[in-house]
DNA sequence: CGGATTTGTTTCACGGCTGCACAAAGTGAG
DNA sequence: CTCACTTTGTGCAGCCGTGAAACAAATCCG
């Protein structure tokens, strides 16, 4: 009988930067949302209020313990438990994995991971989203959107792999396209987007590890063979005017290094990845194990006590350090995130990598920049789920209401 | 008598976005100013009816001429011709430059060029801001901000310059603080901000010049010693996250190249600029001139005749070419603007030019990009403006009322 | 001169937000 | 235990910016 019923539909325009406050753990209870937002205690209420009846949040008066403040406790914000998820697919160089994502970067179901391969891109993407079918319809729960992370450049807007080595795809496939006929054909009826794995990983650890808060966040990262980047700023992946950003694999880390298939000596790409170690400590690789598998195994637990090993890490450490350096030099991050084998160079010798870093790059200030290792442990695959997120994290609303 | 007077009002989120348009020369009439807004017709008319009133742009009813369309013609906006400007001082290797920059980036007003270096930047700076002071007031213009370029980096958030070689300045000099008490000493009660040069130079190339409608800008260039580099995206500076962000003067294009006080080899600093030229074909630089003048006069009227010149101009070109593939890769810019000597390199070889960076680039179609030369006159001068109407152009009702 | 077309103007409505007043829920001192 | 105090949630009035729609104005074209 009230004349004004629907009248709830207050905070539509702040609902999108709210969802990501909760998203990403900064906003745990109301009030810390109110004042993360910049808005009147009347404003967050309403977007709690909105984003708890579009299923994604839960709020819960109860506060969170004894919160140890004066005052009247604020409700908690929680991620529904039984919310949306998206699907998430990576694919690598010796399988693919698959999982629902749901918010806050949460892996809620998980496919058995698999470890085929196949030239053929459709076939290996198809077998993914089929899997991830089954996970849907398994659990029942609903998807907003799909993700996927490759082992190669793409290039925008087209969506192509562009050097996917590691998985012997042929160059210029079609990744966009392909992930999209396959969750057509798999009747999931949601859009699919696809991006680089180190970029992806980058996103991931930007929202839910080592680089929360960071502003202008550079990652590097070693795959199996070659050197990737990203760049993340002010919360967005920076990916270039097509796509192809932070090709940082090529950068000249050694004058008088190793010849590279790009025409020049010392790329940071053949002096730093894990065949490098291998070569440098003087281990015949063995063609059936993964490089980096191998490389690792050759660290082992902190510092490797063998002389050799030891020299060939300090070697690698000063090249990466070098490059490291003439990317703080051109990028000036605040901080740096290493993955892969170059986590694990991290782990060996952080103070020797910090000081060429540092000494490498012009200004003191910006050489001493934080480097830090990844924190998440799939976070190629959870950054695949942010990439499907974004939508809904841009506009909940219009996301949720498309069918 | 009619009730509701004072309703014009309407608009103000739109006003910035608006007179950016109008200010960048994308908005030469109101029918124009509406699609690019993306609002009603309604909406785009209170908000040039606002920026009139406020002074800063004029509304005129009579078309630009025959326009030649069918329809009404629509009503041109121009920028006030007696409106607000901002004080611009570039500070260089051989002195200083002071000008009135209205709207537009016109130079509005222009204090004879000084000739004149100290080591003592409050010196410089406060002749400077002087000889501004005496162009307000020959004028009558209303002020409404001041902005300052140094040949140096200049750290964010202090103000400080880093390495102001080129004007004897002692490293670490507060630039800022120096430039806001010299405006306060001088009676112009606007806030001041700094900026390194090539960073305001391809601010305005980019909103006047050859870097407009570039969403990934990137523009290096030499001064009289070493090279500075700026990028541009989605029309704001990037700087990095302490304002050191494209110091690429330490790229290494040349594993076999000179020693570089740096510690490393053949860098872009100490390969492609003015000194190296002269270097390279084997004259004697007069350290009474300017190297980047001497550079010029080598390089002539188009292509050098001498072979020794021809040869050392190749040499360059292939430097340069290298260390612009190396940004390519990391940055992937969508148009490169070259400056200074660069631009006389990229005049005297285009093709070679063009031709290095696409094959020592990762991908064909990146390497591909638009290599320009600088389209304006003072572009570091108009860029240290852009710095000062920046608060205007974000919220022009705000930044008009506060005096 | 009279459609056709495009643009400027007026009016109305509405959605998102602020500001304010008040209620609710905790802490801590006596 | 009670009462001040602090902090947070909620309801209500109102403002401000924008969109939608109808109308008026200005030009081209036949």
């Amino acid at each position: 009988m009230t004349p004004t019923r629907i009248k709830l539909d207050r905070g539509r325009g702040a609902l999108g930067p709210a969802l990501e406050l909760v998203h990403t753990g900064r906003a745990p209870t109301r009030a810390v949302l109110t004042t993360e937002l910049g808005v009147t205690r009347a404003t967050a209420g309403a977007v709690a209020t909105e984003l708890q009846a579009l299923g994604l949040i839960t709020v819960d008066p109860r506060p969170h313990a004894a919160s140890g403040a004066q005052g009247r406790p604020s409700h908690r914000l929680d991620i529904a438990a039984d919310g949306p998820v998206v699907l998430a697919v990576q694919v690598h160089a010796d399988g693919y994995r698959v999982a629902l994502v749901g918010l806050g970067g949460r892996i809620v179901a998980t496919a058995p991971a698999c470890m085929t391969v196949d030239a053929d891109p459709a076939r290996i993407i198809g077998d993914a989203v089929a899997a991830g079918a089954e996970l849907l319809a398994a659990t029942g729960r609903r998807c907003l959107g799909a993700g996927l992370a490759v082992p190669s450049a793409v290039a925008e807007p087209e969506g192509t792999a562009l050097n996917p080595l590691h998985v012997a795809w042929p160059a210029g496939a079609r990744v966009h396209d392909i992930f999209r006929d396959c969750l057509a054909a798999a009747g999931i009826g949601v859009p699919g987007r696809c991006g680089n794995d180190v970029n992806l990983a980058a996103l991931a650890e930007h929202r839910h590890g080592a680089g929360q808060g960071s502003q202008h966040l550079l990652c590097v990262a070693t795959g199996h063979r070659g050197v990737g980047g990203a760049l993340v700023l002010d919360g967005r992946l920076h990916t270039g005017s097509a796509g192809l950003a932070l090709e940082v694999g090529h950068l000249i880390v050694d004058p008088a290094g190793r010849a590279c298939h790009c025409g020049a000596r010392g790329c940071l790409d053949v002096e730093t990845d894990p065949l490098a170690l291998l070569e440098t400590a003087g281990v015949t690789p063995d063609p059936a194990l993964s490089p980096l598998d191998q490389a690792r195994a050759l660290l082992g637990e902190g510092h490797p006590a063998e002389p050799g090993t030891r020299q060939a890490v300090e070697q690698l450490v000063d090249r990466l350090g070098q490059g490291l350096a003439t990317m703080v030099n051109v990028l000036n991050p605040d901080r740096i995130i290493l993955g892969g084998l170059h986590q694990s160079l991290l782990a060996a010798a952080p103070e020797r990598l910090r000081s060429v870093v540092a000494d490498r790059s012009l200004w003191g200030r910006s050489g001493s920049v934080p480097i830090l290792p990844c924190s998440l442990g799939h976070n190629s695959l959870v950054g695949a789920a942010e990439l499907a997120w974004q939508p809904v994290l841009d506009d909940p609303a219009t996301a949720l209401a498309v069918r």
